[in-house]
RNA sequence: GCCGGGAUGGCGGAAUUGGUAGACGCACACGACUCAAAAUCGUGCGGAGCAAUCCAUGGGAGUUCGAUUCUCCCUCCCGGCACCA
């Protein structure tokens, strides 16, 4: 026998596999179609690194095992070759983006070839390939042609470093996504796309595909659909109207002020009216130029300016309320308003607090005490009460008092008296209740509580407002009590941990130790309407729609913004409109496109955001000099460039007809094709890529140039492999691992296992080589295995073992554990070794099982053993159950549920044979001495658990 | 702050979803082969203990005959969102 050597069939294998096109997918196959896909790499300077082997081994062996089961299987390959990696490098070194990207897909090509990938390498597409990039610039066209793309001055994030715009998503924690550099504002003229449009059905359809639910989550989140009401607010001796949105519109009476953006058009039509004008217009300068980071810190104070002069009417109760501009107040998301409910809102209450505006409260928590419900038929009293939290600080225990007629622990309480403030009630009923004379008050707790309950000391049922306050004991004297207060109750000092409604008797005991220790008092739950005119005493739920309805109407938002799409840098698709002073904006005729990139002479982006194709150079001024489609007079090209998420919007029907000429692809091809049945890539991806792609999948949809509405049926996620610092792997930290030294010294075969073995497929790994060499020693056992056939080697246990093995690895696959489908067929392998002999049947499964994940390693054995069709044509092993021998399973014994003794048996084993069998085994005897048996559990073929009585 | 995910030997990780905790692999130790080394093969390998046995899945409580798995509380780590009204 040969000894195995990598290097020797690897090569041979992947050139013939070239040759025979065993992996081109057919367009006319009669079997059931597999689009399977991976994130098409970018092909960065780097080259290859080993998270790119993870993800595509995985869905390789995905493919090879569907095309083992009888599946027509299109696993595409190309490149994502747009973008500023590879256009700083050039401006670095002065080499054309166009050369540099032609030699790294060289790099990748070769290294993706070396690992034995299945790919249809006749469908390789590159993204900056102008027979490509037509169909990006068509599809632009087509958003452009129906209102979807519109130009629009507007504040971008521009990144300050790479000289370029970015996209809300492409903004992390107000850093450039790329490289981390501060995110400023700046007011510049964009190509919008109208992704907002597609909110709605981005976010329901998540419901018809199968995506990892924490994608589908995130893109939630992110989509951000918000059901609530707008409401307009008159302005007083005015035409003119506030709409705010709100999603609490139940809290409409209690609104007390109004805020509007900084940004809000509204602001400069009423600036005349105002008068403090100068004050207005300093605050809007202010927050034009704060970065979003300034902007948005959450723990930031709130600073706002009245618009003076302005008064709101609020529609409910025709109360004029304050109008302010505050830059916590978000100018495009809503309708930059905000009705202002301080006592509801914990943003609100800040700021109410902070500039003195009033607070009304129009919602409280409702509670039915469930011990002392009311009871029907008794008459019923509404009160407004007062509970008195008083502290001891020498202690930190507080004051209760322990009725005598009743089973009560209570706070000293009572009603507030007309005319009389909560705080004063407190001492008061302190004083009368217990004696103690000097207190201070801490604070009075905002927001009532209502509750319902039954009040048997005066047998009527009750509808209490109770206000609670918070007081501390200054010392402990105290004035003699009357004789029948002091027949009432005892006075108890309780610690904190009794503060529930398990010791104590008012039902509001919940909502007091959350309001003693919450940082914002404003009352945020639902609950039931006060001072809400008609509405008072309506569930504030059930008011949300009321209120909405009759004052406002029922609206849908979404944190979701329109998608900046122009780039002011070279290395992307060019932007194919025309600028004619007469007409405007025009398309560039079908016929013309691809507009093509121009060679240029200098890559530099300029600081004032204008694109290298907008240099003033002769050559530059003549690419841009055209003719107007429309009137023929002189007329320029647009100057920007799409970003680089284009490209990979709609790389996925491409795949399907890659050279067609006439149409972005062939239709009946689509319709074979789409959609994509797996998809996995990076969680990175899911609120950029995944969502851009989604939806321009709906708007091609839409036009009739995609058959499905959603793009992928099935999404799943790798994670990261991190390089040996724990940190991601990255050129600018110098931490990137290649796999060419890998493959050098161990094989690609050994690689790929290793890297399914590493861990859980969804989990990060930290790269490190130290196990692969278990990997590769597994493969040399399976190698030298071949010795041990023989034609006619029987082994029922083995072959139990493999039927086993077999069924494991095929769920394995599918659920992605790739790692436990891996120690499976080393625990497979593991028996072989030790058998005499072994049946051929037995060894060519095992090999068939392990071909999609060593593909080169199984074919050349596979022709070894005789064999001229490929193995990864072969039928994929299936289960034969009746193989399964019913073998001898271990019956654990438990004596009081410790493991003490097992026994062999067949899993059919009735209870009374098995209770009897473990009760005969010595060690288990040895334990039921002097106890007697209170139960025996008995899980059929898994255990017997003797309890003894305690 | 909110929403996810997680914590198991020296290390990477298993555990049929409530039923022998530590599969499989790495590392390590000892042995065989060898002049020797590598490779390979065999044995051992959570901790304490001579042993019987006891302890052990981030910490604490609970449910259960039985908890890595379920419930509650706490600590720490990793992602995502973050003044979204």
């Amino acid at each position: 026998m040969k000894s195995y050597d990598p290097k020797k069939i690897e090569k041979k294998w992947q050139a013939a596999w070239q040759k025979s096109g065993i992996y081109n997918a057919n367009d006319k196959s009669h079997k059931p179609k597999f689009y399977s896909l991976i994130e098409f790499p970018y092909p960065s300077g780097d080259g290859l690194h080993v998270g790119h082997v993870r993800s595509n081994t995985a869905m390789d062996i995905i493919s090879r095992k569907r095309r083992m089961e009888g599946h027509n299987v299109l696993y595409p390959i190309g490149w994502d070759a747009f973008g500023l990696p590879t256009e700083n490098y050039a401006l670095k070194t002065g080499k054309a983006p166009a050369v540099v990207t032609k030699e790294n897909i060289a790099t990748f090509r070769r290294q993706l070839q070396m690992l034995g990938f299945s790919f249809d390498w006749s469908r390789e597409i590159n993204t900056t390939d102008p027979n490509y990039y037509k169909w990006t610039q068509w599809i632009f066209l087509e958003f452009w042609k129906r209102g979807l793309a519109y130009k629009k001055k507007t504040f971008i994030n521009w990144c300050p470093k790479d000289k370029i715009g970015l996209a809300n998503e492409e903004v992390i924690n107000g850093c450039c996504e790329r490289c981390g550099t501060t995110v400023e504002k700046r007011e510049k003229e964009q190509w919008m796309l109208a992704i907002t449009k597609y909110a709605n059905r981005l976010d329901r359809d998540l419901d018809t595909v199968d995506y990892l639910p924490e994608i589908k989550t995130q893109q939630r989140n992110w989509i951000g659909r918000s059901e609530g009401a707008e409401i307009e607010f008159a302005i007083k001796n005015s035409d003119l109207k506030i709409t705010t949105f709100t999603t609490r519109a139940d809290t409409l009476f209690g609104v007390t002020y109004i805020v509007l953006a900084p940004e809000h058009d509204l602001v400069t039509n009423v600036l005349e009216h105002t008068t403090n004008a100068a004050e207005i217009q300093k605050y809007i300068n202010a927050a034009k130029k704060k970065t979003e980071i300034e902007r948005t810190a959450a723990d930031r104070e709130k600073t706002g300016v009245e618009l003076k002069g302005i008064r709101a009417i609020n529609p409910a109760n025709n109360e004029e309320v304050p109008v302010w501009i505050a830059d916590y107040v978000l100018a495009d998301y809503g309708t930059g308003a905000v009705m202002a409910v301080p006592a509801h809102d914990e943003r609100d209450w800040e700021f109410a607090t902070k500039y003195n505006l009033p607070i009304t409260e129009v919602v409280v928590p409702n509670i039915i005490d469930k011990r002392n419900p009311p009871v029907a038929g008794k008459k019923t009293v509404e009160r407004k009460n007062v509970h008195a939290i008083v502290r001891d600080p020498s202690t930190g225990k507080y004051l209760g008092l322990q009725w005598k007629n009743f089973d009560w622990l209570t706070f000293p309480m009572g009603g507030i008296e007309d005319g009389e403030d909560a705080a004063t009630a407190a001492q008061r009923e302190v004083l009368e209740e217990t004696g103690f004379k000097n207190l201070k008050v801490i604070r009075v707790l905002a927001g009532q509580a209502r509750a319902e309950y039954f009040a048997a000391h005066k047998d009527q049922n009750r509808v209490s407002y109770t206000t609670a306050v918070l007081l501390e004991l200054v010392d402990h004297a105290q004035v003699p009590l009357s004789p029948e207060e002091k027949e009432k109750y005892d006075i108890v000092w309780l610690d904190s941990s009794k503060l529930n409604y398990e010791h104590m008797t008012h039902a509001e005991i919940g909502v007091w130790v959350e309001k003693i220790s919450a940082k914002n008092p404003a009352y945020t739950g639902e609950g039931m309407l006060i001072n809400s005119g008609t509405f008072t005493n309506t569930n504030s739920n059930e008011a949300k729609t009321a209120i909405a309805k009759k004052f406002g109407k029922i609206v849908t938002t979404y944190k979701l913004r329109d998608w900046v799409f122009s780039r002011q840098r070279y290395w992307g698709e060019p932007i194919p409109l025309i600028h004619c002073k007469k007409c405007g904006w025009q398309a560039v005729p079908e016929k013309d496109l691809p507009i093509i990139l121009p060679p240029v002479k200098n890559y530099q982006p300029t600081d004032t955001g204008e694109s290298p194709l907008a240099a003033t150079t002769a050559a530059m001024k003549k690419w841009r000099t055209t003719k107007c489609p429309k009137c023929g007079g002189a007329a320029t090209r647009e100057t920007d460039t799409m970003p680089n998420w284009a490209g990979s919007s709609w790389y996925f029907l491409r795949y399907i007809d890659p050279r067609n000429k006439k149409t972005l692809a062939d239709k009946k091809k689509l319709k074979t094709w789409q959609p994509v049945d797996w998809y996995n890539g990076g969680m990175e991806h899911t609120t950029l890529h995944l969502l851009y792609s989604r939806f321009w999948n709906k708007f091609l949809y839409d036009i009739g140039a995609a058959p499905t509405s959603e793009p992928y049926a099935k999404r799943t996620a790798h994670g990261l492999i991190l390089a040996a610092d724990g940190e991601k792997m990255s050129k600018s930290r110098g931490n990137v691992i290649n796999p060419d030294q890998v493959v050098a010294t161990y094989g690609a075969d050994t690689l790929r296992l290793y890297e399914m073995f590493m861990g859980p497929f969804d989990q990060p790994v930290t790269w490190n080589t130290d196990g692969i060499i278990g990997p590769r020693r597994f493969l040399e056992r399976v190698w030298r295995l071949q010795e041990k056939i023989y034609k006619k080697a029987t082994d029922t246990v083995l072959e139990s073992l493999v039927q086993k093995t077999i069924k494991k690895v095929s769920a394995d696959i599918e659920a992605m554990q790739f790692n436990t489908a891996i120690s499976a067929m080393m625990i497979l392998v593991n028996s072989l070794e030790k058998a005499e002999k072994i049946s051929a049947e037995l060894y060519e499964i095992l090999l068939q099982l392990l071909a999609p994940f060593a593909p080169h390693i199984t074919e050349e054995i596979w022709h070894t053993l005789g064999h001229t069709k490929s193995i990864h044509l072969t039928p994929w092993p299936k289960t034969d159950e009746t193989k399964i021998q019913k073998e001898e399973v271990t019956i654990i014994v438990q004596v009081d549920g410790k493991m003490r003794d097992s026994f062999q048996a067949m899993p059919t084993l009735g209870e009374q044979e098995a209770v009897k069998q473990a009760k005969n085994l010595a060690s288990v005897q040895k334990w039921l001495l002097q106890k007697t048996v209170a139960r025996i559990v008995y899980v059929p073929g898994r255990l017997v658990n003797i309890v003894t009585v305690s």
